[in-house]
DNA sequence: GAGCGGAACATTGCATGCAAAACCGCATCC
DNA sequence: GGATGCGGTTTTGCATGCAATGTTCCGCTC
């Protein structure tokens, strides 16, 4: 009756995606800023594993793009410029294009009934104004959409990126008159995914996509957490 | 005079690094089979290093979807239908023609002349039917193309798949027909690149890109190495 | 006083040890 | 005869130790 197991410890098996998790949450939520280092150190004491898991997940995150690993110096918080982010977003927008054409012709009526019901959650998400579960649930259906489209290499280089920037977009939300009109956006976006209507779909998706970037670029200018 | 370096040992501070490249070798030279188990101590033993940079190395190749890693079961190579590389091939002409819109606004005049040059020593390869030169200088011309848009995110995504898919497509470089056809559409390339047309250059790469898949996936039915 | 050198300290890279999990083969039971 | 449980072996996951590199700070020199 000495062991304390009050935090879950992580599962043996997974360890490093445990910590790799964990780290990515610091870095997207903005408690491990840019251009930082990540002192092996305290992470280790912090979630109270060892640093070789630790040290695999650095692989994992550098290969995200998230962090950045030079020899014998530890690992530093990737910072990105707006003009960074901004790359990152047409490639997202690039990829949604080519996912919506192909979602339209081959979703199952299962995924669409999945995202639609993601949908209603997340507009209850936004009655209710919980703004972190709006957030989660608008970053799951824009992956399912994609998802939908039933080709894995999609998927998993659109998850990527995704993940990259996703703090920054997370900036543009805090506006509520911004907020309002984004989930107008999505009800189109879900309506003319029912109705399978491909090059609409894409319009919309692109024309979201540059609307709620522009919201989350004032923002990042007006209060900048970007610094090279 | 009993130490023995005569394979010159990976430097201190990216042995992950090297183990990685020499593993994706190994798999995109189809020398490790797709669906087969990578033994960590056949592997350790063979570089001459120990299992900690070796599995930070898997951990990068996971990234890129070279392989797959089942806890306590180790990592295998991934085996991709045609069906598959034909998903990430759709990603990579799409990211191919994001790319050529912006290279031809953004192309330096110095990274034209690079790639033109690259072209001329592509052309004289084929000259000399040196297939390995050849393919690597075929690689290096579309990477180029790609980072003449100055778009990091785009270079890094296409950098991967590219890589992910390249030995699928070399199997559709044997056939000298199809050989000579396929410099030809790189002079249209080059030609559209120079004069900085983007909608041809797009539809140009475009095609390029099908007709190369068309030989390759040919070639693979014929000859399949791609079993799950 | 500023610049330089080096010694003490901190941090990283890698090898190795140990324990848990998976794997394999054999014997037993149904 | 085939399924199943069990002991030994192999392999993996993680912790830790050690050597090499980087960092810092203090004294020395000019």
């Amino acid at each position: 009756m000495e062991d304390r197991p009050p935090v879950s410890e992580p599962p043996r098996g997974q360890r490093s995606v445990f910590v790799a998790d964990h780290v990515r949450d610091l870095i997207v939520s903005g408690k491990l800023k840019p251009g930082s280092r990540i002192s092996e150190r305290v992470l280790v004491e912090k979630l109270q594993i060892s640093r070789t898991p630790l040290r695999e997940a650095f692989k994992v995150l550098e290969g995200e793009g998230l962090v950045s690993i030079r020899p014998n110096a530890g690992a530093t918080v990737v910072a990105l410029t707006l003009e960074a982010v901004e790359d990152s977003l047409e490639i997202l927008i690039g990829l949604e294009s080519i996912g919506a054409e192909r979602t339209v012709k081959r979703a199952t009526p299962e995924a669409i009934d999945e995202i639609s019901h993601l949908h209603d959650q997340m507009v209850a998400a936004y009655e209710k104004r919980e703004l972190m579960t709006y957030f989660h649930l608008n970053q799951e259906i824009h992956q399912k959409i994609i998802d939908a489209a039933q080709n894995e290499a999609l998927s998993r280089v659109y998850a990527g990126e995704s993940a990259r920037i996703r703090r920054f977009r997370f900036a543009g939300n805090h506006d509520v008159a911004r907020w309002e009109r984004a989930v107008l956006e999505h009800t189109q976006i879900l309506d003319a995914l029912v109705r399978r209507e491909g090059p609409l779909l894409r319009e919309i998706l692109r024309a979201h996509h540059l609307s709620g970037w522009r919201a989350a670029r004032l923002a990042l200018e007006q209060a900048p957490e970007t610094d090279a």
